[in-house]
RNA sequence: GCGGACAUGGCGAAAUUGGUAUACGCGUACGAUUCAGAUUCGUAUGGAACUUUUCCGUGCAGGUUCAAGUCCUGUUGUCCGCACCA
């Protein structure tokens, strides 16, 4: 018998958007799951067929905790707001607003296309007004706080881009989206201070479930480091050096101090400096380098003396010199340093260019090289024959009673540049008043503005800035002032969204506090590795300080998270429309079916890895439900048979752990051989179809419906209960035992599963082939595992 | 350079506490069905040899153990993250 896939799968997909069986409620008596996926960025390609390999795993999870009885919410929406919608509708003339709308339900039609059980009513759109009154919202609390400033930084410059980027979207000195070189550009932005939540979001990673790679990586990239900040007084009356540094012990070693060139000592003494045509030069020359430049110079250390003011070393009171040199970077620690190059690599190649004193003040480091380790202080004074340790503890009190520094934690994490010199973003809802500063428009949601011309201008001014819309009145004076034009980046809107899912139609709060209480934490989150450092850090923060005012009740969104690997071109390289290995989801879902494309894209491997599409490969899993289309037709009444009766509850117990632990292509190997066993009797009986079908179903979901229904079982497969096992029944009464001498294999034998390993042992010695190998031996030891293996050490 | 992960057939990959290595799928070969092809079904499929049997096999070299893909030491390679972070 024939099955027409695909008519079946639009049948399903519409009695589903009908019924609605996936409908989450707030509030239940049922207990809650809350099963969360990225949502996407509707881009013009369409979908790729890396989306759905996160959809599918949390369709199957969400699908099994309905069956288990869980009030399941599995919502998705579109993160709509972005570059390239902006630069599609620049080359293409057309409004971004137009084209976010086609390229969403296009997503639309194809995600649905997978059947996937998402609750369509709870959809949030991030370029909704409805939607981003709210993330407006939030930056408003933010700013009343004094955690959004405007500030004159160092920022990442996009030249192609013509906009700034945050440190997180700096990928090895180039663009995250369009891969052009990053420059170091000063320029007034909005800024989050992230760095503010920097130890917390360090911190609270121990109270939640992500894979330890995650937590790695954030923990790296917050870069936290402990040591102590030091005032160097300097020879310019009134100006003090403040550096950074891990090791205060070894202040007895510095032997000249070094600033980033972006450092202001120098504007700050124009007058006292002798060489201010060399510094300018340098100055110059750094700034043109970009990061990437900057970066791939790797060692080769450059610097020029600041002649004219020295800095003094208040442990010893002598006098050093101040270099400028772009190996000191002005976005970490006070942007400027001690050098110490006895005990520091980059300091000690910068004193052997520049003929520097190389003062040794700890033992135990070789000739001609910098001794980084630990150990005993000396040249130091009142530090001498201490370790390193007890130094610095004792050195750290000593600049405290002097109040020449103090213990203190640094990082590498920086504060969060939110601003962009775009169009198709949230506007930022500030207005610039000459007399009252910086107000906020309480007047939410703070309307994109409608125009013809979202091109950025040449000297990356924001489109905004040419609209009659920046005329504004100013809030508290009502005299004229202007509207900030700088808009939101990308991650504002998928920040929050989540929350939103819980109460998506409420107009007069984020989501009801209720709601939130209901639904929160996220019990299970998966995303890609992509978002560590970005969405996953940004949204920690977010939700950090919507806990501090009040808003939702928990630190930390999400309780679990875990992350899919990539799909690759069928050349195991990752696919892209440049090497011509993409492979189109619509296609092969016409061509094999949505149910066959759910279970290849989890069987390819271990989903957590990367794996390459194979185009044979799903063949296997048509085949298979072909197989399983034809045994259900071949159906007999009765109940499980006894020869069954071990196997299924394996199997039973196999899919269900699999699924949790994300081993689904271990779960459908299962579900494979069962149904292989199955065959081989030559029909299946009512009692064994019922489980297979709701074992299946998460998987092939259509499929298994039609199935349900043809063979007149009550309801729906999506609506049945997940079945139990029964651990008795998984025990074999009989096993299959290995026998080993020397622990190799010599021979096997069959055993009853109740019998001790003293008659285990004794039936072995008793088997044709082992008799023979031990007689005339000494047995030395005789191991045995109960039913498993007897293993005889002979001499 | 630092941090993390990984290494198993022709390919994607399995393998609980150390206890039958290669489950499941792909591919391939042969056979069946067919006028033929596609599909489908069946059988075989790590390597080697003197083939009812034996030996060798989980990147490489050692070690622990009755027993190692799994544990330990060293080593090579691949991938990922960070990268002058003071």
């Amino acid at each position: 018998m024939g099955c027409d896939f695909k008519k079946i799968e639009e049948k399903w997909q519409k009695k589903w958007d009908e019924i609605q069986p996936f409908k989450a409620f707030n509030f239940s008596k049922k207990p809650k799951f809350y099963a969360l996926i990225e949502f996407p960025y509707p881009s013009g390609q369409g979908l790729h067929v890396g989306h759905p390999r996160s959809y599918i795993a949390m369709d199957i999870i969400a699908r099994k905790r309905r069956m288990q009885g869980y009030n399941v919410l599995f919502p998705i929406g579109w993160d709509a707001f972005g570059l390239p919608a902006e630069n599609f509708a620049i080359k293409n003339k057309i409004h971004p607003k137009l084209v976010t709308k086609k390229n969403i339900s296009k997503f639309k039609e194809q995600i649905k296309s997978l059947g996937i059980s998402f609750d369509w009513n709870r959809e949030v759109n991030t370029t909704d007004p409805g939607y981003y009154k709210w993330t407006q919202w939030i930056f408003s609390r933010l700013f009343e706080k004094g955690l959004a400033i405007k500030e004159e930084t160092a920022v990442n410059w996009c030249t192609s881009c013509k906009c700034v980027l945050a440190n997180e979207e700096v990928i090895e000195g180039k663009c995250e989206r369009c891969g052009s070189g990053i420059f170091q550009k000063r320029k007034f932005q909005w800024i989050l201070k992230i760095t503010k939540y920097a130890q917390r979001l360090i911190d609270d990673l121990k109270t939640v479930d992500y894979p330890e790679r995650v937590k790695q990586q954030q923990i790296n990239w917050i870069g936290r480091s402990e040591g102590a900040l030091i005032r160097f007084k300097t020879t310019s009356s009134d100006q003090i050096l403040e550096v950074f540094t891990t090791r205060p012990e070894t202040i007895f070693g510095v032997s000249y101090m070094v600033v980033a060139p972006e450092h202001k000592i120098i504007e700050s003494n124009t007058k006292l400096i002798e060489n201010m045509e060399e510094i300018n030069k340098y100055k110059t020359e750094a700034s043109k380098k970009s990061e990437f430049q900057r970066s791939q110079m790797l060692k080769e250390k450059t610097g020029v003396e600041i002649k004219g003011i020295r800095a003094i070393n208040p442990a010893n009171g002598k006098e050093i010199p101040i270099f400028m040199a772009d190996y000191v970077l002005i976005g970490y620690g006070t942007g400027a340093i001690m050098a110490v190059p006895a005990h520091d690599e980059r300091d000690w190649e910068f004193a052997i260019k520049y003929s520097l004193p190389k003062p040794v003040v700890i033992l135990g480091g070789k000739d001609g090289e910098a001794f980084i380790g630990d150990g005993t202080l000396v040249n130091s004074d009142f530090l001498n024959g201490l370790d390193t340790s007890k130094a610095k503890t004792k050195i750290i009190k000593f600049l405290e009673q002097n109040k020449n520094g103090e213990s203190k934690v640094s990082f590498k994490l920086r504060d969060w540049i939110f601003s962009r010199q775009r169009y198709w973003g949230e506007p930022i809802p500030i207005i610039n008043c000459k007399r009252c500063g910086l107000v906020l428009d309480k007047n939410l949601p703070l309307i994109l503005p409608e125009t013809e011309e979202y091109e950025t201008s040449e000297d990356g001014e924001s489109p905004l800035a040419n609209l009659p819309w920046i005329h504004v009145n100013c809030p508290k004076c009502l005299g004229k002032a202007l509207r900030e034009t700088d808009t939101m980046p990308q991650w504002a809107g998928s920040s929050w969204y989540f929350l939103r899912y819980s109460d998506n139609e409420n107009d007069s709060e984020l989501a009801s506090k209720k709601a939130i209480d209901y639904w929160f934490p996220v019990d299970w989150y998966n995303g890609g590795m992509e978002h560590t450092t970005l969405h996953l850090l940004y949204s920690r923060f977010w939700h950090k300080f919507l806990y501090d005012i009040g808003v939702v009740s928990m630190p930390e969104p999400y309780a679990k998270r875990t992350s899919h690997g990539m799909i690759l071109g069928e050349n195991g390289e990752k696919m892209s429309k440049s090497r011509g290995n993409v492979v189109n989801p619509d296609e092969i879902i016409q061509e094999f079916g949505a149910d066959a494309f759910r279970l290849y894209e989890m069987f390819i491997g271990d989903f957590e890895k990367a794996a390459p599409w194979s185009a044979s490969g799903i063949r296997g899993c048509k085949r298979f439900l072909e197989k399983f289309w034809d045994m259900a037709f071949n159906i007999s009444d009765g109940e499980i048979r006894p020869d069954f009766q071990t196997l299924i509850n394996k199997t039973i117990k196999k899919v269900g752990e699999d699924i949790e632990k994300l081993k689904f292509n271990t779960a459908i190997a299962s579900l494979m051989d069962l149904l292989g066993q199955i065959k081989k009797t030559g029909k299946i009986t009512r009692d064994e179809l019922e489980v297979f079908l709701v074992l299946i179903s998460p998987f092939a979901p259509h499929v298994s419906e039609e199935i349900w229904k043809r063979s007149n079982f009550e309801g729906l497969a999506s609506e049945s209960v997940w079945p139990s096992y029964n651990e008795k029944l998984i025990k074999l009464e009989q096993n299959t035992i290995v026998l080993q001498i020397n622990g190799k294999i010599r021979s096997k034998m069959v055993a009853d599963s109740q019998i001790s390993g003293k008659e285990l042992i004794d039936l072995a010695k008793k088997d044709e082939k082992i008799s023979s190998i031990i007689k005339n031996q000494n047995i030395i030891r005789e191991i045995c595992v109960p039913s498993k293996l007897v293993n005889f050490v002979i001499e």
